[in-house]
DNA sequence: ACCTGAACACCGTTCAAGT
DNA sequence: ACCTGAACACCGTTCAAGT
């Protein structure tokens, strides 16, 4: 009995950052190791070099692949509400695939891809009779606060979050804390869920609104 | 002779996590191992094990040293610019010591020290006459942004980062990118700088300002 | 020629050997 | 009793052995 080689596996770059992505929505960053993505495909951890550059590429892979998955809105129509449509899709998308907020910390997603939600952005604001300048300003803020929401006030638990904030606050000493014991209610609702994400976003829309027509 | 036990070195937590802070500004997060803190300090790396609970209690008191340098502002005068004041103190901090935004990423940092921030954000928009609620929603926002702009718009080099961007901008296909190729110079000045930081947080300021008057 | 296992230089931490 | 080196189970990647 001759001893065959395994059935080819077909591999591709695509199939590795796939697979690699789903141990990352998985287990996590820490969990994307050269190692474990061979598990998962189920070959050699030596094989994936013949296919990807090396891990730093293959992190690459795996922010396009995520950024593939942001659906843009169309440029017609309400400014605000397609500007709202396109920050919520991004955060959505980093919802799902947390592992970008975890790449864009070491560097800007430059690729053609995500420089596509940059001009839709632009192309928005410039019709509304933003100038460029206005329109870059404004959009990069808008971007920031998303990022920022996304990886700082979008837990994976919600409710959990809120009734350990809640806990937090209240059992601070009072005569410190007045003001936090006070509003520990109120604080613990900001900790997350879409009503806060869309008021920090309607208060910058707001603000462009008010520069455009002052 | 009488081989002399090496003079005590007087260990203590903190003294661990200011070398382990500074090994951090100089060489990154991915520099903070138990290894090179151990020989920052001149000690062999499982002594650290005597002062200090694991690597994951070192990183808590790393973020503890860091939070201390933050000096706040008084809440008496112009809400404004008192809270300009504390988010530009917290971004200053953050820049000097990015090891916390890497850390705010894995969780909230909920120390008495950290409150203080959110203690005095409070009284200060109290004072001004905003509900609990919108001080509470309208502090978060400023807070998220801070943090967002700290973590993804505010790079180590901010000339170098300015010209890279426009030479991405400039060599995109013009038929796919028309907005952003007109608006590379324009994006580029957004890319950093203490300008782009004021000018998002001014839009909520702005935006909050005309809540509380309407 | 191609594929991939062993080996190297790291990591945090356990545990036992040394004083 | 205290201090700390060796060892274990990881990691990315080089390099050479195997087909």
């Amino acid at each position: 009995m001759t001893r065959r080689r395994a059935a080819p596996k077909q591999l591709t770059p695509q199939k590795i950052a796939r697979a690699a992505l789903k141990v990352a929505d998985r287990d996590g960053f820490e969990a994307i190791t050269m190692r474990r993505v061979g598990a998962e495909l189920g070959v050699p951890t030596m094989t994936l070099y013949g296919y990807v550059p090396g891990k730093q590429g293959l992190l690459d892979l795996i922010v396009e692949q995520a950024v593939d998955e942001i659906e843009l809105p169309t440029a017609e129509g309400d400014w605000r509400l397609r500007l709202k449509e396109l920050l919520c899709e991004i955060r959505r998308v980093l919802a799902r695939h947390p592992v970008g907020i975890r790449m864009r910390l070491d560097r800007p997603i430059i690729s053609a891809a995500a420089l596509r939600t940059l001009e839709l952005a632009l192309t928005i604001l410039g019709r509304a009779g933003f100038s460029r300048r206005a329109a870059a300003r404004g959009y990069r803020t808008l971007f920031l606060y998303t990022f920022g929401f996304a990886a700082f006030g979008d837990p994976r638990n919600a409710e959990e979050t809120k009734r350990a904030s809640r806990t937090v606050a209240s059992s601070l000493p009072p005569d410190s804390f007045p003001a936090v014991r006070a509003a520990a209610a109120e604080i613990a609702e900001t900790m997350a869920g879409d009503e806060q994400f869309e008021y920090g976003l309607d208060l910058l829309l707001d603000a462009m609104a008010a520069t455009r027509t002052s």
